[in-house]
DNA sequence: CGAAATTCGTATCAGATGTTACTATTATCT
DNA sequence: AGATAATAGTAACATCTGATACGAATTTCG
């Protein structure tokens, strides 16, 4: 029989014969997965961060305003995975820009209610037809069958792990 | 004819009756990509950060040296997708705690080249089983087929954008 | 050869981020 | 009701991170 690790590169085959286990980090899925993410973050910070001057956060934050009309800032943290400091700067960061609004709940008065200002609705109108573009442009590199699959096997693992 | 909008929640609708665009950031890929990055990564480092007290970057550096007995700091970043000062920080922190060893190239004195020490390579043995077992435990919710997909359409993607 | 430019790695400082603790308000429990 | 606990949001502090600039070593080019 052949030796062992026929199939190997080198650096594999040296570790192996050092009795070790090893671990090519470019084939690693957490790895790659994190490379990929931050790639396509970069590409779509463009979108928002060089022409509109928002922060990841503050994008959030817009993005999910721009389906509610209302939101206490209490509900904004589980929609957009940011935590309650995250959000509360993100939230002052656009209202010291004129971008959202904020008041407090009639009935709560711990509670903020976040809502877009007029500007801060031409800014969304604005901003999402070009966050779109950059999703279907990201998406091209990929056949319709592909896209559907990585959506179906993301939600997935997403799934498994919470 | 029935009003546009019938297959759409709400909020879409409710959005376009102003005559703007709306984006779900549920559905927006690349937030979707980027939180199931973002618990992944968590996943992961619970294997390393908790046990091991290393920083990602840390881990990064040490899988890489875990396959090159020797490498100069240089050629670290684009192995690792990390910048030079994140180069050179992870490697002072791992140095500090006796995991790796550094010396001048001869040839370039402005080189460094980095090395595991014997305690560095101890600790890569221990660690590098517990990180392929939690690989191994994230893609068990994926059938082979789908993981292969994944890594391909992954792939994919990630050239594209390079 | 010798000045200028380039490369490698790091110090330094500014800004971003996370953690803890605090204030204000409301809910709970006796 | 009144004390106690819980919740929403933020301030304050410590830490992390990124950008710039620098010193040392080498290379390039006149």
């Amino acid at each position: 029989m052949g030796r062992s690790g026929v199939a190997r590169g080198n650096a594999a085959e040296a570790a192996i014969a050092q009795g070790g286990v090893e671990l090519d980090l470019q084939r690693y899925f957490p790895y790659q997965l994190a490379r990929l993410a931050e790639q396509v973050s970069l590409a779509v910070a463009e979108v928002y961060s060089e022409r509109f001057a928002l922060t990841r956060q503050e994008w959030r934050v817009l993005a999910i305003l721009g389906m509610r009309p209302e939101i206490a800032t209490k509900e904004i943290g589980p929609l957009t995975t940011l935590d309650k400091m995250q959000v509360s700067r993100a939230v002052q960061g656009l209202e010291s820009r004129g971008i959202v609004g904020r008041k407090h709940h009639p009935d709560d008065r711990r509670e903020l209610i976040v809502s877009l200002t007029p500007a801060g609705r031409a800014l969304y109108r604005k901003i999402v037809p070009l966050a779109l573009a950059r999703e279907s442009k990201l998406l091209e590199a990929l056949t319709a069958d592909e896209v559907a699959a990585l959506d179906r096997v993301m939600g997935k693992l997403s799934a498994a792990l919470a």
